[in-house]
DNA sequence: GAGAATTCAGCAAGCGCTTTCCAACCTGCT
DNA sequence: AGCAGGTTGGAAAGCGCTTGCTGAATTCTC
């Protein structure tokens, strides 16, 4: 908390510099500068557009807020920006915002509950346009966080939830049961009997879903899903999984399904450790398709998330008046790679 | 641009109210809540807090940014956020915003520089406290962005830069050259004597940098680099610039060393699809440690750059009142996997 | 060519907050 | 009692911008 101001230094040029240089009123030197619906004479508007030109003047979006009583900016909450799964989606929202003429404020909760209501609090301070969560993968959130939000959208502004949306908010959702199904479905046409599920903990939304449509689509298939192993949603929960569910005893041929590509990576890991090929032993699948699932070999069989798409999507709910909930949610497509290669 | 504000809905609750319904003067509540070096009598804080909780009040940063004439955001200028590299950057200025109550705005430049230019500019609107750029790997700016830049940093404003700075600016480097010839010398050290290097296109200050170094320090020990590739920074590039490589024909037991880790992946599928072993037969070395590094196979072997520490020590910068640049820049590390097995 | 209608620059109020000043009140001392 | 010195609440002047309103200048109409 040691943030001083900059000494003395000259200060950026205001709209009353403008005007003075263009010697014309301030009111006149606003009206050209930014978008009003009022016109102002030729003669004045190419004066006041030479003076800013000159000034390398900026409009100071504080004060345009303040006097507009509504900002240019869309708050963004993550779990983790360095993760790509949430960069990917930043970038969607990045893009619409750029779109609208907004800006785009990002905090990060560290999948940390108090810390998300901190956040929010203090990003409502911004009165931003929209508050756009991502901020978990879809587990209930806190109770406070609920009353910020209520208290934020009722004061004017718009919540857009990525996943099952929370109360006033607009959601954005993927389908992740349906892809599931068709990722069961795929696997179980190309000949596969005996699957493995490594999910994320029970309650967590979509993971549930994913576990749920797949054993639906492999199971209509013909397949049968011999046990579900609850971890957790990244590398190293995978890689645990794997363990647990090798200890179990795994018979060649059997397919295992972890619930992100990060599970199935850190379960190839665990394969590999523990001598058993991916691919022609043990087949493994996974769900995001992440850039690296492409990298790894054998490639990942996964099932593809349009998330810049995603991203993009939520601030189209945030900014458009009229929107109404992508009913089903995103579509999702199966990639089949190396990674299960067809039996028999 | 159609950001239509909401129809009459309750306003945020303001200052004056809170003020209102604790029975005091604007002042006065304002001198609470918004930490002022003078005190308030205890009975008058505890009404005021009393108050603001009770009507969720949130002080209106806009506003009190322009009353103060300063901002609490921080900008953030990246190429591309969904790629982990500028992630990872992203999390680490995040983290050090957040420590001095700063929040952090981020733009997306998507290697454009006329985009570029234009949200430095939109960004300057905003009145950050900083503008840190994270926007290339250093190739040079475009001169509208120094001008940008300059009436930024004239008007109060502070710079940093990620690379070698501009002008101005304060820079926060990475000692691309001592990592590379670091890893130039590991691997002269596990016996190789002939490396192919595949580069971004010349010009791009760190891949300069990082072939300079490599070659310098794998010919300390004796290694020869037979050819250098250029072509860009990310995967698709690294695949072209290898199969140019394998065109030339190239020996068991030669090292390609790739200028980033994307481009050794990219090398890596080219080697594959060509049917020539990664490791025992050609030997691959990348840098920067990204993740996917870790779980393609063969393990990556390559240089370890502390990208969070990164966005951290730039943020760092950007508050501190005196500061000094980090000398020789971050120190990096070699990490030495299974893509580089000992020679003989 | 006179009055009506239209255009459009500028005045000034106001957005929600901070901060300077002032006045009221309290000490504690002679 | 009387007064210097110290506290502390409140009035009000801004911060840089937008916008409703006013009224002068221009254009139109018959």
């Amino acid at each position: 908390m040691a943030v001083q101001p900059q000494p003395g230094l000259p200060a950026a040029p205001t709209l009353l510099d403008v005007a003075a240089a263009a010697g014309v009123s301030q009111a006149t030197a606003s009206r050209v500068l930014n978008g009003s619906t009022r016109k102002v004479a030729v003669a004045y508007r190419d004066r006041v557009l030479a003076a800013a030109e000159e000034l390398g003047y900026t409009a100071n979006l504080s004060a345009q807020a303040t006097a507009r009583g509504t900002s240019s900016v869309i708050a963004l909450l993550v779990a983790d920006i360095a993760d790509p799964y949430f960069g990917q989606i930043a970038s969607g929202v990045a893009r619409g915002a750029d779109e609208v003429g907004l800006v785009v404020t990002i905090a990060i909760t560290e999948r940390d509950h108090d810390r998300e209501v901190r956040l929010v609090r203090t990003l409502r301070g911004l009165r931003p346009h929209a508050l756009i969560l991502a901020a978990s993968r879809g587990s209930d959130p806190a109770p406070g966080l609920l009353q910020e939000l209520e208290a934020f959208s009722s004061a004017g502004g718009r919540v857009v939830a990525l996943g099952p949306g929370a109360g006033e908010a607009r959601a954005v959702t993927v389908d992740n049961h349906g892809g599931a199904v068709a990722l069961g479905g795929a696997l179980a046409g190309i000949g596969y009997r005996r699957a493995v599920v490594l999910a994320a903990s029970l309650g967590v939304h979509s993971s549930d879903d994913r576990v749920a449509g797949f054993t639906e689509g492999f199971t209509a298939g013909g397949g049968e899903v011999l046990r579900v192993h609850h971890a957790g949603y990244n590398r190293e929960s995978g890689h645990r999984a794997m363990r647990a569910a090798l200890a179990f005893g795994l018979e060649p041929g059997t397919l295992v399904f972890g619930v992100s590509d990060m599970v199935a990576v850190g379960a190839m890991a665990a394969l590999r450790e523990a001598d058993r090929a991916v691919g022609p032993d043990i087949a493994v699948a996974g769900f995001d398709d992440t850039p690296t699932g492409r990298d790894v070999s054998p490639p990942l069989t996964t099932v593809h998330i349009p998330l810049e798409e995603l991203g993009y999507q939520a601030t189209r709910a945030a900014v458009d008046h009229d929107w109404r909930h992508v009913a089903a949610g995103l579509e999702l497509d199966v990639v089949l790679r190396a990674s299960t290669p067809p039996l028999g």
